[in-house]
RNA sequence: GGGAGCAUAGCUCAGUUGGGAGAGCAUCUGCCUUACAAGCAGAGGGUCAUAGGUUCGAGCCCUAUUGUUCCCACCA
């Protein structure tokens, strides 16, 4: 056994500890049919930007659910990914280089990408092996390599010939900033100033109809007006034709059910397209569309006063125009929340345009029964899926008008438009690089290659198919899917849960996983998330497990109970963290110190004290056991602190610590069996602990306990199948702590110090614990510094 | 506007079919005790948001109210 350093240095063993890992391979998947498989879907990060503490906080509590299936004697699949291409990167790199995707070649544009998501790669993984994580690197993959784009491309064209991704010309949301299509999950609702505007739609010289707008430069888009046919005030417009101010051409006034009587003035005008609700009543009603807005952001160059100016400024000049034209009949200061587009907050238009689309509308019934398939920890995650789900309105849009991506494998025929496929085996394929060799039915062939590229999501949700793909190289396949288990954050349930199940129902007909543990933020402020994009996160990760250590940041990212949001406290890590290393390694000192004559072989007659903290130790795996697999990582350790600290610590040791130094008063026997529960007991706590701060229990089991206990590494230990607990060690242990606490506090009310002798110490306790009582008089004796011990059982 | 969660000690939170109100931090007092002063022992501190109800008994179950957070909708 090695003797112990007075201070731990968490710094150098921590490296130390990740390099030996790498090299004996510990967490190296292999394909060993003796165990079963436990897979992990982890979120590939998006490469986007810097981590930040928030990604370890979640990470980590995942990780630490490999590492107790791995002790459990699961084989883990535990493979780490990134999502390295799509808008999120394109921005990320935008804003590090200074230049607009549209100011470079295509593909000058993607070599810039592919070298800034690397740098940022390597920096990600760096930092994740800083952290002592578990996962293994053979099974690294990239949203953006050609196995992914392969799998993802092949994903398309099999939903696009069984008519589940279809073509569609129609009204898109559009984000003029990034000049992309997007989907109805990437918007994000952000409170804005605006003004309501009142203007009048003239019937006639005398009478109007006064409608309140927030988007007066869309008047020229203008195409009916519509009218509550309830509303006593417009009744009698109806049918009939009202003037758009400044533009002067008529529109006819429409009575509609959804518009409602008491918003606004109770009229409201149809631009093509203003909102979503202006969508649905072309549809409904047939009627024409204008194009105001161009998918840059500026008005069409057609339209009078406002042609050719962007959005805002249009707003302003028409607004001035009314007022100067006694069209403005008020305007009134308004704060409502706009839809704006999540990656930069432009507010988001609707746009005609021809994308791509996968039907999730009509599944939506398959789909929420998949959610109930699903086992979501913690349980109330459901309802955010559910109600993301009840609530669709729009297909999934899946083209994006941008570089960086998945190509769509699809020409289209120059004369009559019909699409036509990449070859399944020669996918990867990029149509703008590779022609299409074939004949469309109409006889031409001549084909024009589609330009745009796959939303990131629309590649991110095969994860468990591309986690499958890694596994056939291990001779895996027909049992991978479902995967056990999904880990994410909640704020990508309607986002990268949602369409991975979307997906996976089209591909497998099944769930994608069993288990969805959703885990919580962090947060900077009440209400404020840290994020990459918002760069408030001041503390780096990578510089916090330079100040603190990993196992001092995974210590405290395992506090939160699972899916709570947790507030990022600096002291409190600091302190709590710190100090379980510190005292884990002090007792173990302690302990090892007594264990070099110990042997496995040796079998004494165990004392009741012993056994009761043997006992306790194996209560606390059963517990535990029950809250690691529900995902509560944190009660779970809270569970674990209280055996180590207070019951091992605080009570046992000192209870027997006389024992072990003493055998000529307590005989070698009895010795012996302190020995026996010190090293059960200790081992134990370091197996358990072990999930969460790898590297201290890992140090402390190769120094001492992997003479004993044989294995090359804690963590390719399991920990031992508790059947049962005798409840009478149990209580026994209890009664004696209350024997000690008496005694501790007399000594405390009087000032006096624990090593203070006293004349009779009084026991009070079961009579049925008599015996038990006698045979733990001298440890009593021992830390009481009593002379004499007297017994009031009942 | 629709839905969900939360409200327990000064702070952060735990409280597992309804029976003892708890932990860590902070505060105070004492203690150098053959692992640990980066420690140990002990103490003080709560109308469990409010009001009703069910029950022999409610932090826990039911109803309402208030505050708060999140999700969704809201560009009239």
């Amino acid at each position: 056994m090695e003797e112990f350093e007075k201070r731990y240095d968490a710094f150098s063993v921590e490296k130390r500890l990740q390099l030996k890992w790498e090299e004996e391979g510990t967490y190296v998947f292999k394909n060993d049919k003796s165990r079963p498989i436990y897979s992990i879907d982890t979120p590939p990060p998006t490469v986007s930007g810097s981590l930040h503490i928030g990604h370890i906080f979640s990470y980590t509590q995942a990780e630490m659910i490999a590492r107790y299936r791995r002790m459990r004697g699961y084989n883990v699949f535990y493979p780490f990914g990134f999502d390295d291409n799509g808008l999120p990167s394109e921005r990320l790199v935008e804003k590090e280089s200074g230049i607009k995707a549209k100011d470079l070649t295509r593909s000058e544009f993607i070599k810039k990408c592919v070298e800034t998501t690397r740098k940022y790669e390597t920096e990600f993984k760096e930092l994740w092996k800083s952290m002592g994580f578990s996962c293994d690197w053979n099974l690294e993959y990239s949203t953006v390599s050609d196995s992914s784009q392969k799998l993802s491309q092949r994903s398309f064209i099999e939903l696009a010939k069984s008519g589940n991704a279809y073509i569609k010309e129609s009204p898109v949301l559009w984000c003029t900033e990034c000049q992309t299509s997007i989907a109805q999950a990437e918007l994000e609702t952000r409170e804005k100033e605006s003004t309501f505007n009142y203007i009048p739609f003239y019937l006639d010289d005398e009478r109007y109809i006064e409608i309140a707008t927030t988007r007066p430069e869309l008047l020229f888009g203008v195409v009916c007006v519509f009218v509550n046919p309830d509303d006593e005030r417009y009744k009698d417009y109806i049918g009939k034709n009202v003037r758009v101010p400044l533009y002067d051409f008529e529109v006819p006034v429409i009575g509609d059910e959804k518009a409602a009587i008491d918003k606004g003035t109770g009229a409201v005008m149809c631009a093509t397209f203003g909102d979503t609700t202006d969508v649905e009543w072309v549809q409904e009603h047939n009627l024409p569309y204008k194009q105001v807005m161009m998918s840059d952001g500026m008005i069409n160059s057609s339209v009078p006063y406002v042609g050719g100016m962007y959005v805002k400024k249009a707003r302003k000049v028409i607004i001035e125009l009314l007022a100067e034209k006694n069209l403005l009949l008020k305007t009134e200061p308004l704060n409502h929340m706009v839809a704006v587009h999540e990656r930069c907050g432009t507010d988001v238009e609707i746009i005609p345009s021809k994308q791509w689309y996968i039907d999730v509308l009509s599944k939506k019934e398959e789909m929420l029964r998949a959610g109930d398939k699903i086992k979501w920890h913690p349980t109330v995650m459901k309802n955010r899926y559910v109600n993301w789900v009840e609530n669709l309105k729009w297909d999934w849009c899946i083209s994006r008008q941008r570089y960086f991506g998945v190509p769509f494998p699809v020409w289209y025929c120059k004369s009559c438009g019909k699409p036509h496929f990449a070859d399944i085996q020669d996918l990867p394929v990029n149509p703008l690089e590779k022609e299409y060799n074939g004949v469309c039915d109409c006889g031409c062939s001549e084909f024009i290659p589609e330009s745009s590229v796959l939303d990131t999501w629309a590649t991110s949700s095969i994860t468990p198919i591309i986690n499958r793909e890694k596994a056939k190289e291990y001779g895996i396949d027909n049992d991978f899917l479902p995967m056990s288990m999904r880990t994410q954050a909640h704020e990508i349930i309607r986002t990268w849960a949602f369409y991975t199940i979307a997906k996976s129902l089209y591909h497998t007909g099944d769930i994608p996983w069993n288990d969805a543990m959703i885990c919580g933020f962090v947060l900077a402020k009440p209400g404020e998330k840290i994020s990459k994009s918002k760069g408030n996160s001041k503390l780096t990760p990578q510089a916090l497990v330079e100040t603190y250590s990993a196992d001092v940041i995974r210590y405290w990212a395992a506090s939160a109970r699972l899916g709570t949001d947790t507030f990022f406290d600096q002291k409190e890590m600091q302190e709590a963290s710190k100090r379980i290393i510190t005292k884990l390694w002090n007792s173990s000192k302690f302990v090892l110190s007594h264990l070099k004559d110990f042997s496995l072989l040796d079998n004494p007659t165990l004392l009741p004290i012993d056994r009761w903290i043997m006992e306790k130790t194996n209560q606390t795996l059963l517990e535990i056991e029950k809250l690691l697999d529900q995902y509560e990582i944190g009660l779970a350790r809270k569970v674990i602190d209280d055996l180590f600290w207070k019951d091992l610590c605080d009570n046992y040791i000192e209870i027997v610590k006389e024992r072990l130094y003493r055998p000529d008063i307590h005989g070698a026997e009895e010795r012996k069996s302190a020995q026996k529960a010190i090293y059960y007991c200790l081992l134990n706590v370091l197996k358990m602990y072990a999930i969460y701060i790898p590297h201290i229990t890992e140090y402390i089991y190769l120094k001492g306990f992997k003479d004993f206990d044989g294995a090359s590494s804690i963590h390719c230990t399991t920990w031992p199948e508790v059947e049962s607990i005798n409840n009478d060690f149990i209580k026994f242990g209890e009664e004696i702590k209350n024997v000690v606490f008496e005694m501790r506090k007399q000594k405390s009310d009087n000032n006096l110090s624990v090593k203070t002798e006293i004349e009779e110490l009084i026991v009070h306790g079961t009579a049925d614990f008599k015996d038990w009582f006698t045979l733990t008089e001298k440890d009593i004796i021992a830390c009481s510094h009593a002379k004499t011990i007297k017994y009031e059982l009942s």
